[in-house]
RNA sequence: GGGUCUGUAGCUCAGUUGGUUAGAGUGCGUCGUUGACAUCGACGAGGUCUGCAGUUCGAGUCUGCACAGACCCACCA
């Protein structure tokens, strides 16, 4: 008999049974023996940062699309999971720079062609780390399809759609108002900004002692390029001034104002006059195409002030700030300063305050009607897709269904996207120019004199393209042809749209969005049926991980190595629910590490039960002999149907807790125990072939390494040989199971539960008399007793020796051995208020002396603060003690037989 | 300011289209086991389903309001 731990060693197999995997290829279903019908179902992974290591939400994301991979794999389709890196421009930019400040460096220094080799290296050796970690978790996705946002292929793709884009005139440049980091020294979307509160001072002035009324500022220093003053249309105060035009003199600095009306402005704010800075604020700007004012420009791209300014140009905007209220306050003008409580924009990603400025920017616009859309625009087709569906495809099911709502809000009030980034590390934009010339084009155009823009493309334009981009093999798949872009691939043609894609809730404007818009327009179609969100990964108090908090922060790896990554898996599926947060903890992790541990000792019963065990993928109706056998094997058929169901639904939870219970419940509490009574070893091979296989997509590591032990086992092949013409035994490719419906025996089933309650009743007092509920089932099995006297038993009460409850109670039985029916005479035959009596009287003696005993060796605190050798002792003692009680009870037992 | 979500046992959460006595896991208490299971089993305690009102024969579930919390969007001159 082989030697089998009692427990499931995690650690010492998993990478063994990944690399067993890997070097099977099955990962890549071009290797699996498909019929040609077979269905597609591909997911494509949404690519990590390269900037960093795998952390929970990674491990979440892994779990979930592992999940489903294997489940469709088993299924019998062809699967593919496309795994990739994104490059994450600013992100990896400036992790890159804090590294290079430890140096003393910065990216200024080193020049950017030098800089650009560092980033390249730091996102190569990341892309490494990611994908270690990714095997660690199990992820069984194709590494010969490996992408990077950044590689040749995709920077094709990327190149190819811009171009589309401009020649449709989707893509344009215009100096437009934009949210710039001047620590980035880059443009911002609208969505990478960030609000944070804050105090500040709200300062009430005239820009000089002539101006006929008050203003209210919170930044000064803009108002040096004020051109307007704006008020409300109804109010009283101002309504005389308005179209008038008011030179002044602003600390120094001349100023021409008009006065213009604007619905947006609150009479009850400040003054309820508004300085309009057209160059500097959003609202302003748009104000100022409005009524058609001058734009004066202010601050530079490094948070300083202009020239021509005076002896404010070249200041900070804090410095110059002070100095012009200082300013004021000389000269009388400075009416009153408050502090209130406001938002300041900041940058994502650096947390540095954000400055509005007008800058030359390329946008993507997404309100013009394009032919090819029926007329309509990006926006209006990409609110259709998941609002009805379009380009004859069924609506975009985002689950859970809540986000839709998100999903059209956002959409609708959707603006142009400004694309280009001053960031080094990038998609360069595919632009160049010779004097007032503008050549947009996949390769670098012919002649001399022209330059490239020196501008990157904002991050989510490479990721919007990567449902089709990752199914390119090379540059030259992708073409434009008919207006759209081409990918001439058999993966395209098998695999998009994708069948689902997977991530948190919280880049579904960032990506979920963007891939709508990129792959509508690029491809003509949906880039995924489905979209599932996941929630966020918490603490155990429910704040976000971070490194910075270790006490609560869980590395993937850590619990990985200490727990098995099954486990871990199985925390991050069971018990969440989508688009909810989970809370998670080691304790977690631990309490599914013993479910690990009960599936490992399910099959280490069934090796020591028979030394010829096997497992059987299929049982004929003839086979099932005894009703519990019946019962099982119904239940499973019942399980796997259910389970089925759940997972097309992406109810993963659900499934996974039907399933637990019915290993656990029905198949490890019952069935094995009644096994030992009466073996059945076909049905208990079958039992376990199906319960590993429906397991497997949950934790495939423990039922892969159960699998490939039970062939070792039967065939005495060590190690077993898989090769792509036998892919045979192992567990990755078996066969999903199927629910036999001539299998399922709801009157067994009836029957078995019936049995069950009863049994339920007279194991109440089993504790006390040692009745076995085993024994009950086999008796009944082989009809020593029948459901008559089974109920009788169920029926017969004593007083509970605590007085608390009536409980049923039977006196000294030995199912087995004896007649039942006289034993059950016996129990009738009681004088039950006698033994009662006398019953009282001894155990309440005894029931006082073990609790004494109990309570002292099960205190916490004696048994924490004492030294093992002492509580050993005294479990020594315990024993003895138990003993003692054990033989006394055996005496009265006697005592009430007679 | 606009919107979304959450509130159920000490803790973490399920609860499908309204339908018997509101569930699971864990924790706690008691007892029993140590020959598949550094475990496992049985039993027990623990809930005004945040509150109020409404619809209904019937509400944890539907509606309205209130309270508490989380998040998203817009944005404050």
């Amino acid at each position: 008999m082989p030697e089998i731990p009692k427990t499931y060693e995690a650690n010492k197999y998993e990478d063994g049974i990944y690399k067993l995997w890997e070097e099977s290829g099955f990962f890549n279903p071009d290797n699996l023996k498909l019929p040609k019908n077979a269905k597609n179902y591909s997911i494509v992974m949404p690519p990590p940062n390269v900037t960093g290591v795998l952390h929970m939400g990674s491990a979440m994301m892994l779990a979930v699309e592992d999940l489903l991979i294997r489940y469709n794999r088993m299924q019998g389709k062809r699967t593919v999971w496309i795994p990739g890196t994104d490059h994450a421009s600013i992100a990896t930019q400036n992790r890159v720079e804090k590294d290079l400040k430890k140096e003393g460096l910065d990216r200024h220094i080193l020049g950017k062609k030098e800089f650009l080799k560092r980033v390249e290296k730091f996102a190569l050796d990341s892309q490494k780390t990611i994908i270690k970690q990714a095997k660690k978790m199990g992820s069984s996705c194709d590494w010969s399809r490996l992408a990077y946002t950044m590689d040749e292929t995709r920077s094709c793709a990327v190149k190819n759609v811009f171009k589309l884009m401009y020649d449709d005139g989707l893509i344009y440049r215009g100096k437009r108002i934009v949210n710039w980091c001047p620590r980035c020294h880059s443009t911002l979307a609208n969505d990478e900004v960030e609000y944070e509160t804050q105090k500040t001072k709200i300062y009430t002035f005239k820009y000089d002692a002539n101006f006929p009324f008050l203003i209210s500022t919170t930044r000064p220093e803009t108002k040096l390029g004020d051109t307007a003053v704006a008020v409300n249309p109804k109010d009283e105060r101002y309504k005389k001034f308005i179209g008038q035009k008011i030179k002044a003199n602003f600390v120094g600095i001349p100023l021409e104002l008009e006065i213009i009306s604007d619905r947006g402005v609150d009479m009850n704010f400040g003054t309820g006059a508004l300085g309009v800075t057209p160059a500097h604020s959003m609202v302003d700007w748009k104000m100022a195409q409005k009524n058609k004012l001058r734009i004066i420009e202010v601050i530079d791209e490094s948070a300083k002030i202009k020239e021509s300014f005076g002896k404010f140009s070249g200041k900070s905007v804090a410095e110059a700030r002070d100095e012009i209220v200082e300013e004021l306050k000389k000269r009388g003008l400075l009416e009153k300063e408050d502090e209130i409580e406001n938002n300041l924009s900041v940058c994502y990603r650096c947390s540095t305050p954000i400055e509005p400025l007008p800058s030359l920017q390329w946008f993507v616009d997404v309100n013009k009607k394009i032919n090819k859309f029926k007329g309509k625009s990006i926006k209006e087709t990409c609110f259709q897709a998941v609002k009805k569906g379009v380009f004859g495809n069924k609506p975009i099911k985002i689950i859970p269904k809540r986000f839709e709502k998100n999903y059209f809000t956002w959409m609708d009030n959707l603006e142009d996207w400004c694309v280009s980034r001053q960031i080094w590390f990038g998609h360069k934009l595919p632009v160049w120019y010779k004097d007032e010339e503008i050549y947009v084009g996949v390769k670098s155009p012919k002649g001399n004199n022209w330059t490239q823009d020196e501008d990157t493309l904002d991050t989510w334009f490479s990721s919007g393209l990567w449902t089709f981009s990752t199914m390119a093999k090379k540059p030259e798949d992708i073409s434009i042809e008919k207006g759209k872009i081409k990918i001439d691939t058999k993966d395209f043609k098998n695999f998009h749209p994708t069948a689902i894609l997977e991530t948190m809730y919280d880049i579904l404007f960032f990506w979920v969005a963007r891939m709508i818009i990129m792959t509508t327009y690029g491809i003509g179609d949906i880039p995924f049926q489905d979209v599932y969100l996941h929630g966020c990964v918490r603490d155990k108090f429910g704040d976000k991980m971070s490194k910075s908090k270790p006490e609560t922060n869980i590395d993937p790896l850590d619990v990985c190595d200490k727990y098995g990554t099954d486990a871990v898996r199985l925390s991050l599926l069971i018990g969440t629910t989508p688009g909810n947060d989970l809370k998670i903890y080691e304790e977690k992790i631990q309490n599914l590490r013993n479910f690990v541990t009960k599936i490992w000792n399910i099959y280490r019963y069934c090796i020591f039960s028979s030394p010829t065990f096997i497992l059987t993928s299929d049982v004929r109706k003839e086979d099932l002999k005894s009703l519990s056998d019946k019962w099982i094997v119904s239940q499973l058929n019942n399980v796997i149907s259910e389970v089925s169901i759940d997972l097309e639904n992406y109810k993963f939870s659900l499934a996974g807790e039907k399933l637990q219970k019915f290993t656990w419940d029905e198949l490890a509490s019952w069935y094995l125990e009644i096994h030992k009574l009466e073996k059945n070893d076909k049905v208990l091979g079958y039992l376990l072939d199906k319960v590993l296989k429906l397991w497997h997509p949950f934790m495939p590591f423990v039922t892969e390494k159960i699998w490939q032990d039970a062939y070792k086992t039967k065939f005495k092949v060590r190690p077993l040989k898989f090769s792509r013409s036998n892919p045979g035994k192992m567990l990755m490719v078996e066969k999903w199971p199927v629910s036999d419906k001539k299998l399922i025996d709801k009157k067994a089933e009836k029957e078995f539960q019936d049995l069950q309650e009863m049994i339920g009743k007279i194991r109440n007092i089993r504790s006390s008399y040692h009745i076995d509920p085993r024994k009950i089932i086999n008796a009944y099995s082989n009809k020593i007793l029948n459901k008559e006297i089974i109920e009788k038993l169920a029926r017969v009460k004593f007083s509970d020796p605590k007085g608390q409850k009536d409980r049923p109670l039977e006196s000294g039985i030995d199912m087995v051995s004896g007649n039942s029916k006289i034993v059950l005479d016996i129990a009738e035959s009681i004088d039950i208020e006698k033994e009662k009596k006398n019953l009282e009287k001894e155990i309440a003696n005894l029931e006082n002396l073990i609790s004494k005993i109990e309570c002292l060796l099960n205190n916490k605190n004696f048994l924490a603060s004492a030294p093992r050798e002492i509580v050993g002792n005294n479990k020594i003692k315990l024993n003895e003690y138990r003993e003692k009680i054990k033989s006394q009870k055996e005496l009265l037992k006697n005592i009430a037989k007679l």
